[in-house]
DNA sequence: TCAACCTGGATGATGTGTCAACTATTCCCG
DNA sequence: CGGGAATAGTTGACACATCATCCAGGTTGA
């Protein structure tokens, strides 16, 4: 049970604990199939993707429905390239604009377009239903409560310390050391 | 990250309950960072990705090494173009061969290669220690233990049923599959 | 036996994510 | 003021996933 299939290890690796390994391969598959589910059922009910449908949620968010561009990554944890590729192809599919930011030459604003209102507004209800029908309607008052907790102490972990140095590039304002510190993460 | 309150929602749409609300967007952002993470670390830690450790696992895992092209994606639950292609790529790297299959002439075997032995044999311990850090070395047993069972009730969801029309593509047989501990250390 | 169909798998187009390098502005400090 | 560093954002190359389509080899049945 403990990893028979890599005899090798004559360094000290801790492998998991059975139950471990247990939680870990269906935590993994269902992630991904979840993930895939509701990027299918997000393009076959409506006109944008998942990664659309999280940009177009921040913007109108924001009482402008204008954002900076780097504002709008860091928000999303995406990286500041991901976020610029991405506005690209959502503006030459006309669900966002850019503006241009006077008082910083460099910057610029994403706007929503009623276009793009008009998609996330389509799209919205038939996903919250998905995920309400796949997740939370399996799940006890309990367990949606493990999963928030479960989620937030491993949300924490990833976000702190050394392991934030690489989303660090986008996380500017977070006053965390950008040391190098790779090797990454395997624990102190 | 995904779906805040929609104050347009006029419809009957039953939107997430607050603690679902809360539950449903720490785990979207843990799931996503941890994703990127342990992506990261496999390939700055290694020459392989997430991807093709998680071939190679199923290839290890197999007696002789060399397993069927399509079984390999039903295993994975992986679309049979995507295994298509990436094993092209993986071959292009000579992490496995292929070999024709006298039996049925349609097809073909994956073979695992020394090269890809030895890609696995230097990426798993490194991913196993970063799970451990990352995930299980912040929970207690009975969160682990929730963890699984709040995956697998999703799971089996997201496999039974209505749900499951797209997937079966390359599910083909089988409804239920669940895991059957063959132990093949973390695989992804 | 032969035509219709099914299956295993490859291919090309397209959309997406990542990394590294780049440009242009602004900031900081002498 | 001026010059280097930081910042905002873009671009290009590449890896990857998905979809539709194609094709060759098997299977079925009249």
């Amino acid at each position: 049970m403990m990893c028979q299939l890599f005899p090798y290890a004559e360094q000290v690796t801790r492998w998991l604990e059975p139950e471990q390994q247990r939680a870990w391969r269906a935590y993994v598959r269902m992630q991904g199939e979840l993930n895939a589910h509701l990027s299918r059922q997000m393009s076959a009910d409506s006109e944008i993707s998942m990664a659309d449908f999280a940009v177009l949620v921040q913007l109108t968010d924001t009482p402008d429905e204008r954002v900076r561009v780097l504002e709008l990554a860091r928000s999303l944890h995406w990286e500041k390239s991901r976020i610029s590729h991405h506005l690209a192809r959502m503006e030459k599919r006309g669900l966002v604009r850019r503006e241009i930011c006077r008082s910083d030459g460099r910057g610029s604003f994403v706007v929503l377009t009623e276009l793009g209102r008009s998609a996330i507004e389509e799209a919205a209800p038939a996903h919250a239903e998905t995920v309400r029908a796949l997740v939370f309607d399996q799940l006890s008052d309990d367990e949606v409560d493990a999963l928030r907790e479960i989620s937030e102490k491993v949300f924490t972990r990833l976000t702190t310390g050394e392991c934030a140095s690489v989303i660090a590039r986008c996380d500017a304002d977070d006053p965390m050391e950008v040391v190098s510190e790779e090797g990454g993460c395997t624990e102190a």
